[in-house]
RNA sequence: GCGCCCGUAGCUCAAUUGGAUAGAGCGUUAGCCUCCGGAGCUAAAGGUUGCAGGUUCAAAUCCUGCCGGGCGUACCA
């Protein structure tokens, strides 16, 4: 049941002669104030003013014709032409009962079901992961649950960077300056070493070095018999490190088809563009251009070799031919806007235009000074040591706060807690915005943080627990729902919201939304929680109805942080 | 130079895309353990939303011009 998808059709029948029913239907929304009840209809000033009528009269006679129950009753008109809505609480009560029986947490299939590839995360290999590659893998995967918790088919897409220049300086390290013995110890680690010292000389403006690696790259790209078997020792060990670091966040693939895959197609997409006269010839360099971008989109430089354009191009075609998308997401930094701008263009140039394609784009993480923050040697926080330093902080709280809990059992938490308060810290900001990497804001357990939704979660626990009830036998209890508090109403409106709030998420492309909503529930869990005993409410009617709020507040909560890729603990 | 993004409380960030008195967290201040977990709760202080105009019933949000920052800008991805 989505209250406010309810509200919206109820509003669109009963849009005002000559206005739009779509958009006065997208005017009805959560209200923003208590005091305004819990929904608004904001339409009719804009209504109003197209048919040059008075705002007030409009709301009134909206109020008049709109039929809102059972849900509630006629609108209350207020200020320049709002009308509030408030719930019946008969309605409420019954809902909740209902919400109580469901174990899809109110969630229905969708009207429409849609195919969505996320291609997200999608590292180099052979670098070693830092805070940078966080974003992308975090919002991908959540973008990914948001879509799937909503009935839509997801294709989870790593598109490695397996074929790119940087393995032409990785070789061309391990011809000259390789360390067998490191090599045989952690190969990731030495080939990561090779690549920065390559790195370093070619930014240093080594030439020697930077033609060199091109060479090794083109030969690579050519079938070089020895660099192919170089790249197909590499990659097993590249993957491997790689997919500890997915199995400890818990993020999962469906395919992990990186450049490498799509180099055999490459050829023939730059001939096909040439043909259908998109591409053309410009300095030597096969482009396509695109209005309002200078510069051009290469598909084919000037020394024969592709790049990503030819790549992103191949991959969007291989993807409509193999799951026939209605959209496909990129989560990528906001950086590469440009570049998407001109492959979407060319792509709907080229005839793949029904896909919705879109740059879900991100901002830069900046260092404390605000600049940017670079990818220079030394000075890189590796997404390693920030995940074990957030789980040793967690550690020491769990360890100051619950010694009692058994060690084993604490390290477990720890590693729940310290790896939820990194992951959130990262989607509860909006993506769009830069952020500035600040180390304790990553480590923060109280305030706005996945600690405190998990320390609202594991008190509800401990009620269940003290009161010697279950989440299966308040169910199978059925209690009547009272609310009679205003704090029991709150949690009520609020558990009801969860399928409105993800489809609002999912259509923004907005996991910060999602996180909104979880703070703001588990606040509202923790003002019921100061104001109404449970286990020593005054009737056993009132106990049970409260029990009943305490398991479902707990139930969204961790069916939320699950769309969040975040865990949940019963103690802590 | 051109293009894109951004500027909100002391700090870090929200604001359902034009809605009512711009909200949280941290920090500061004052309270709250005879009651289910104080990783908590209640309250206070803190703002000319960079500046100046404009559009309208209504602007942090839209348009113009400045100021300040970030990014991109022909063969890296």
């Amino acid at each position: 049941m989505n209250v406010l998808n309810r509200l919206r059709a109820a509003f669109a029948a009963a849009t005002p002669e000559g206005g739009d029913p779509s958009a006065f239907a997208a005017a009805v929304r959560p209200a923003g104030d208590p005091k305004f009840g819990d929904y608004q209809a904001n339409g009719c000033m804009a209504v109003a003013k197209s048919l040059k009528k008075n705002p007030r009269e409009v709301a009134v006679a909206v109020a008049e014709a709109v039929d809102l129950e059972p849900l509630a009753g006629k609108p209350e008109v207020a200020g320049p032409g709002f009308l509030n809505v408030r719930l019946h609480d008969e309605w409420l009560t019954a809902q909740v009962a209902e919400l109580l029986r469901d174990p899809a947490h109110g969630l229905t299939a969708p009207e429409a079901k849609k195919t969505v590839v996320i291609d997200f995360s999608s590292p180099n290999v052979a670098k070693p992961m830092h805070v940078g590659h966080l974003r992308s893998t975090v919002i991908g995967d959540s973008l990914a649950r948001i879509f799937e918790a909503l009935g839509h088919t997801v294709v989870r897409d790593n598109h490695l960077g397996d074929w790119g220049a940087q393995f032409g300086m990785i070789l061309w390290g391990w011809k000259n300056h390789r360390d067998q013995a490191a090599y045989d110890v952690d190969p990731v680690a030495e080939l990561s070493r090779l690549y920065r010292l390559a790195s370093s000389k070619i930014k240093e403006g080594d030439r020697d070095v930077e033609s060199a690696a091109r060479a090794e790259t083109a030969k690579l790209h050519a079938g070089d018999a020895e660099n192919r078997d170089l790249w197909a020792q590499f990659m097993p060990h590249c993957l491997k490190a790689l997919h500890a670091m997915y199995d400890r966040l818990g993020v999962r693939f469906d395919v992990e088809l990186g450049e490498s895959f799509y180099d055999p197609m490459l050829a023939d997409v730059v001939s096909d563009l040439e043909a259908k006269g998109i591409a053309e010839t410009s300095e030597g360099a096969v482009v396509a251009f695109v209005e309002g971008i200078k510069a051009p989109f290469i598909v084919r430089k000037r020394d024969g070799a592709f790049n990503y354009g030819t790549t992103d191009l191949a991959t969007i075609r291989y993807r409509e031919q193999t799951w026939d998308p209605d959209q496909a997401l990129y989560v990528v930094d906001a950086r590469q806007a440009d570049h998407f701008k001109q492959l979407f263009a060319v792509a709907r140039r080229w005839g793949y235009g029904k896909v919705d394609l879109q740059h879900v784009a991100f901002g830069t993480i900046m260092g404390a000074d605000r600049r940017p923050y670079k990818t220079r040697d030394g000075d890189v926080v590796g997404l390693e040591s920030l995940l074990d330093e957030a789980v040793a902080e967690a550690r020491k709280v769990v360890d100051a706060n619950s010694p009692d809990i058994e060690p084993d059992d604490r390290a477990r938490i720890a590693e729940i807690v310290g790896l939820g308060a990194v992951k959130y810290a990262d989607l509860s900001q909006n993506r769009i915005s830069d952020y500035v990497f600040d180390w304790s804001k990553m480590l923060a357990m109280n305030g706005n943080t996945a600690t405190y939704l998990q320390y609202a979660y594991a008190r509800i626990q401990s009620i269940l627990r003290k009161g010697g009830v279950s989440s299966e036998s308040i169910r199978d209890r059925a209690p009547a729902i009272l609310l009679s508090h205003p704090a029991e109403r709150g949690l009520a409106v609020r558990v009801l919201r969860l399928p409105e709030v993800l489809e609002l998420a999912a259509s923004e492309l907005k996991p910060n939304i999602l996180t909104d909503y979880l703070f703001d529930l588990a606040n509202a869990y923790s003002t019921f929680y100061e104001g109404c005993p449970v286990l020593k409410a005054e009737s056993d009617e009132r106990r049970d109805s409260r029990l009943a709020l305490c398991d479902l507040t707990a139930q969204t909560l961790k069916h939320g942080l699950s769309i969040l890729g975040i865990d949940v603990v019963d103690r802590m």
